[in-house]
Formats: structure tokens, sequence, C-alpha cells
DNA sequence: TTTAAAATTGCGTTATTTTGCATTATTTTA
DNA sequence: TAAAATAATGCAAAATAACGCAATTTTAAA
């Protein structure tokens, strides 16, 4: 058995069973303690799990870079927007706003979609910044630094200039009553102008988000044309949105 | 039996069993070890597999993170940004461009500095998004996604509407006859208004990239205030530098 | 077809990696 | 605090790999 196997067999009990011990290891694979100790040393090295007394547990990540951008229920979330790549096609103009939804997004768009991606989000934009056929348009600005993305008049002028087929618009809150609403005032400003420059503008969040609200409005149900959760179409909690016209993806 | 079919053989065999050990594989094909290994190492340059200790394992394409920049001899380039800290003064208003050097600088910037920072480099800005006392503005446009910047007409008229007390500039290369020179005709382009909207110019670069020279031309020399290198500002090799008028830090 | 250059292959030699064991240190447990 | 369990270290044997070289085959050019 060559070692990377080991290597590999290894990894794969740890995902099983959270945990390995060294003498089971050793009793499984017909090897020495020693030589089991030394791979789970290597893998601590690669940080692919950590070493502790008796044998190794996952590796929980702790580092505060800037750049490892964490999402929360990365999972559930390409549930979601899955659903929604069926919206792409080749030649389209979108404009894509910020948010981790819209950033699992932007992973998942396929490498050979050709089309024109504006954005006003970092992370979006790093991340878009990977793709082949994309052509990337960052929308500059002023930086709200927590959110990430650019506010403020440079980007309300861009916006006003552009027209595109379709806006993918990630939401802080929604309701039937107040419809999308943002805790920030300037990104819900900005937030309108997208919408005003698109001919169609789909959002996808998880629906803990259904029906909240917060203090800036960002449009009515009436101009979402799409909105895209984990939940089945057929979901109750989504039916009142459906009656307000809005389509379930 | 030729080569090619030998190739065919071991990948063959190695998407049925998940991994080749070499000397099996000698013994089969009636061949030494010797060649085993040497059609393992050319499939493994061509990332057809992963030669590992006593054979081959499946080749798994790593996930390449989008926001994990890796910056080579990064405690080089600490050695040198920490010379050009000296040149920030609260209230000034700074342009970046891009660039590794530049990054580790911007990472180190002190978290007490007030200042307004203009960049179009989309790293840079992920950087300074930390930063809890700087204005940071985002200069839009077309991203050129491989340096990930922006570049193009949007870019320049930002650059044209403003005027900045200091700007430092990465460095492709630089020589003492054609000055700084960049690889992209693009990047060439946006970097000489950048030296246009400021009053004061700083380039910081590893020894290595002087003398060298690209296709494009950025300034000459006379146009760059100072220049940060790891070497001691009264190094030979700087000399040339120093005596066309460039202050070496 | 002939000839020179380039690629391929195996062998001997040397270097590196892996592994288990003995020994010594460290951590855990009672 | 002592005993037991687990780890680290140094070492040597075995396996594997890399290197240089020469013989052979293939390819390309004349």
């Amino acid at each position: 058995m060559l070692k990377a196997e080991r290597h590999k067999f290894i990894m794969t009990k740890l995902l099983e069973e959270q945990k390995v011990v060294t003498t089971d290891l050793a009793l499984a694979l017909d090897l020495s303690e020693d030589t089991i100790r030394r791979d789970l040393n290597e893998l601590d090295d690669k940080k692919l799990l950590e070493k502790v007394y008796g044998g190794a547990i996952q590796f929980i990540e702790k580092s505060v870079d800037v750049f490892n951008i964490n999402i929360s229920a990365e999972e559930e979330k390409k549930k979601i927007v899955k659903k929604a790549l069926s919206l792409l096609h080749d030649g389209q103009v979108i404009i894509m706003s910020g948010g981790s939804t819209n950033l699992v997004f932007a992973k998942l768009i396929p490498s050979d979609l050709k089309a024109t991606i504006y954005t006003y989000s970092l992370p979006i934009a790093m991340q878009l910044s990977q793709h082949p056929n994309i052509d990337l348009i960052f929308i500059g600005g002023k930086m709200q630094k927590k959110a990430m993305v650019t506010i403020g008049m440079d980007v309300m002028q861009v916006l006003s200039k552009i027209k595109a087929d379709i806006c993918f618009l990630g939401a802080s809150s929604i309701s039937i009553k107040q419809g999308l609403t943002e805790i920030g005032y300037e990104v819900s400003i900005v937030k309108k102008a997208m919408i005003e420059s698109s001919d169609r503008v789909v959002s996808m969040f998880s629906s803990n988000k259904l029906n909240t609200k917060m203090p800036h409005s960002v449009c009515d149900l009436s101009q979402l044309d799409t909105i895209v959760t984990e939940l089945d179409p057929e979901d109750l909690s989504l039916e009142e949105y459906r009656k307000a016209g809005v389509f379930v993806l």
C-alpha cells in the first residue's frame, strides 16, 4: 500500500468518524504505530487534520486572513444557487450585487459561460476574476469597507448608464408588505439603481430571510421577477409571495 | 510497444484501480523500473497523475482558492516596504497600484493612519478594507483578470480628476535607460496616468527587478522620486540610479 | 539511401525515502 | 506522584528514486 493511499484512507476515516486513533490505524493498516504517527504528523503539517494525544481530529481553521472569506452554511447556499444557474445564458449582460449567497453563485457559474458581469463587490470580483470567459467590470467608488462593496455617486452614475439583461440581487430581508429592505441606507440606494438598470431581477436567499425587515426600503415585491430559496417552490411559506406575482424558483 | 501506448495503459490501469505501482507496471510491461519511472514523471509533468513514492495516484485538481494569494519571498518584501512606511502621514491622499510588494505594504500600514487611498487592484482593496481609518476608493473599470486590476477609459477618467500627494507604484522592470517598463500595454497607460496625478512617485521592488526591461514604457527615471529595494541605499548596484537623481531609500 | 541528431532504454552508482526498533522524553490517568 | 500510555529521536536496513552514461532505436535532413 502506497503512503499516499494510506493518507487518503486516514482522511476518509477521519471524515467518517470525526477522529482517528493511532493504535486502531496501526492495527487496521498492519503497520507500526511509528509510521502512523509520522503520517499524522505530515497531515498535520499540511493542515489537513489536527494531531492530538492518541490520534487526530478534524482541522478547524482559525486564521483571520482578510482573503479567507468564511461562508456560513455553504452547502445550503449551493443548493439554492444551483437552481438559478438555468437563468444564465451566453451573451447576457449581468449585474451582481454582493453577499455570500451571490458569492457562492459566482463560484458555480459554468466555466464555459460567455457573458459580461458588472459588480460592485470585491469578493465577487475576486471570484469572477478566475473565470476564463467572463468580461468583468468593476463598478468603482467609495468603499463601504465592512460589506466590501462600493457606494455613492460614482456607483450610481455607472449604473445609470448601463442596461443589463438580469440582475442577481442579494437580500438582507424580505417581507410581503415591505418588499426588499436593507440595513444600510447607501446600499439600499445602490440596489434601487441596480434594479432600474436591469430587465429582470432575481434574488436568492435562505428562507430565514423571509418575513423580516430592515430600516431602508429597496423595492417592493412587484419589482422582483424571481426569488430563489432552498425551499420547494410549492412550500406554504412561499405561497403569499407567489400570490404577489413573484416567480418562485 | 510504443511509449504512447504505455502511457495509455498506465492511465487506464490508474483509472481502474485508483493507483499504480512502479514495480507492478515494470513486471506487467516487461520493462525496467527506470522506464516506468520516467513515464510516470512525464505524466506527472502533464498533470495527468500524481507521482508518489512507489508509484502514482490519480490527479486531484486542487481547488484554486482565489482568495488565497500567495506572496513569494514575503519576508524580503516586508523588509523593503517597512522602509517606506516613514513616507506615510495623516491626511495624505494616496494612489496605490497593484503587485505583491504593494500588497505587503498595504498589510503593514499602521492601523492609526488616517488617509485616503485610491487603488485599482482588487487584492489591495481587499486588504485595505480591513483598515479602520483609511478612506478607500476603488477605481472601477474593466478588469484585467490576470493581474486583478482595472484598466481602460473609466480608470483613466477617474485618475485624470484626482490629485494625490503620493503614489506607490509597483514595478515590473526598471532600468537606467528605459526607466519603468511594463509587460502589458494597458497597465502601462494606467500607470502613466497615476504618475500624472501624483505629486510624488515611489516605487518599491526587489533588486532582481533592477536593470531589466519590458515592452511598454511607463516613465523614465526622472519621473520617479523615490525607489525602495532591500539593498542598502549605498549599494553599488544602485549607484547609477542615485546619479540619475532618484532618491534611494 | 545515407548520415547525423535526437530520443529512448537499461545498467551501475549514488542519493533519498520509508519503515520498524530501541531508547528516551512527555503526557495522561488513577 | 507513580504507572501506563503515547510521542519523539536516532539509527540501520530495505525500498525506491535520481543521475550519469553508453548502447540502441527512431527521426529528420541531406
